[in-house]
DNA sequence: AAAAATATTTAAGCTTACTTAAATATTGTT
DNA sequence: AACAATATTTAAGTAAGCTTAAATATTTTT
């Protein structure tokens, strides 16, 4: 399959995994930065390939052959990510960039030799976790956004979900990292931000940040 | 520059390199496994984009844009080599199959970083040259065919150069690897066969394997 | 030096993955 | 419930990278 393809499925996987957008074309057409017209033609034509379910103007949703195709991207965006973390020092963002890549160019035998290198991980740099060599993700995640904790109670960073640079610039900066743990100060609902304790400095954060840093909750 | 740009400037690049054949679209559409009309025209293409000289039914010669790129590309092939042959456990085929693709997907800053992990070698595992991160080559192959060589002398395997899957499995059962030495005990000149003597074992080996297989003198 | 065999080029056409513009349907607002 | 705003779909068109078939040039053989 085309990388546009595999591009395209795994937009599909993504945005129904995370965002609670429904996932029409023009979601998608957003994601991949092509038109909503190129969107829809795509969706068509995957849906006689049998990779996803296609009704006029009605959300697309994978078929398990689709399902199946996205988390094998997924499984090698993510072994990469992690292969390129430990080799290199290279930040989340300039990872995920090369991988956004690479992905599409690893066979399903690389991709094994990659993961037994690194022993088999269940998570990637970001918290992600690495789907097997049969597309499946045997993790449960109990982790919360940052936005729905409470205050005065300590949790652990999980998973940092994003792409963007700046995002994670910020992040290293303040020592916003998988691992580290950090206090919920103060809950402001009105404005939706989040005063936080990390590294004995209080930063506030808003939605924009607390929708995207996972946590669990932590001694 | 695209994929097929660029496995086209590699093409012409090896061609004129090694095989002492005239590199005409004939032979690069061989090469590539595509039609000789479609290397006609990629080449016309890529004259527009200064990327090689083409006048009708004349050899084709890379610009020194195009050498550039090649270079290039040959870089990243190498480097990825190298990586996937110190990392895993494969053989020295798939490498280069899998190495065939990924070097189109890499960032020079990868390359780089591959470069530094890995301690910038000036060879891969096939004993080929790295070039630099400016397109160079600085080594100078002092190495000979084994056709070449003279009887009664040792020689020190310096490079394989193929792609057979077959070749490289008859290599590794016969201990024919870089740096490995063996003994010349026999040129059939007539015949264009070469009898060696490696790991206390005689082989035979004809033009084929020969021409492929480069030596250095040795003490 | 012809003739035959080969190679290269041109021409016409196809598929993929896009684009913009127009038509149509859905969704949100008054 | 009607209207306006927004999203989706259809239609028409483009560029890249191929194909096969036919035309033309080069190279090899006789
Ligand atoms: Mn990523
Ligand atoms: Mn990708
Ligand atoms: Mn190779
Ligand atoms: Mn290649």
């Amino acid at each position: 399959m085309s990388i546009a393809i595999e591009n395209f499925v795994k937009a599909i996987y993504k945005n129904g995994k995370r965002d609670n957008n429904d996932t029409k074309p023009g979601n998608i057409a957003k994601k991949l930065g092509i038109s909503n017209a190129a969107a829809t033609d795509m969706a068509q034509k995957l849906a006689s390939k049998d990779l996803l379910h296609y009704e006029k103007y009605q959300a697309l949703k994978l078929t398990d052959k689709g399902n199946k195709m996205a988390l094998n991207v997924v499984r090698k965006h993510r072994l990469w990510e992690s292969l390129l973390f430990k080799l290199f020092d290279m930040s989340l963002h300039d990872i995920h960039r090369e991988a956004e890549l690479l992905e599409h160019q690893t066979s399903d035998l690389l991709a094994n030799k990659i993961s037994e290198y690194l022993g088999n991980p269940k998570f990637d740099p970001h918290g992600d976790p690495i789907p097997n060599a049969n597309g499946e993700i045997t993790t449960t995640d109990t982790s919360i956004a940052l936005s729905q904790t409470s205050e005065g109670k300590k949790y652990m960073i999980s998973r940092l979900m994003s792409d963007d640079k700046e995002f994670f610039e910020f992040c290293a900066q303040h020592g916003l990292k998988f691992g580290n743990t950090l206090f919920v100060s103060k809950q402001f609902n009105k404005n939706k931000m989040t005063q936080i304790l990390i590294n004995n400095n209080t930063i506030l954060l808003n939605e924009d940040f607390t929708s995207i840093i996972y946590v669990n909750e932590s001694n």
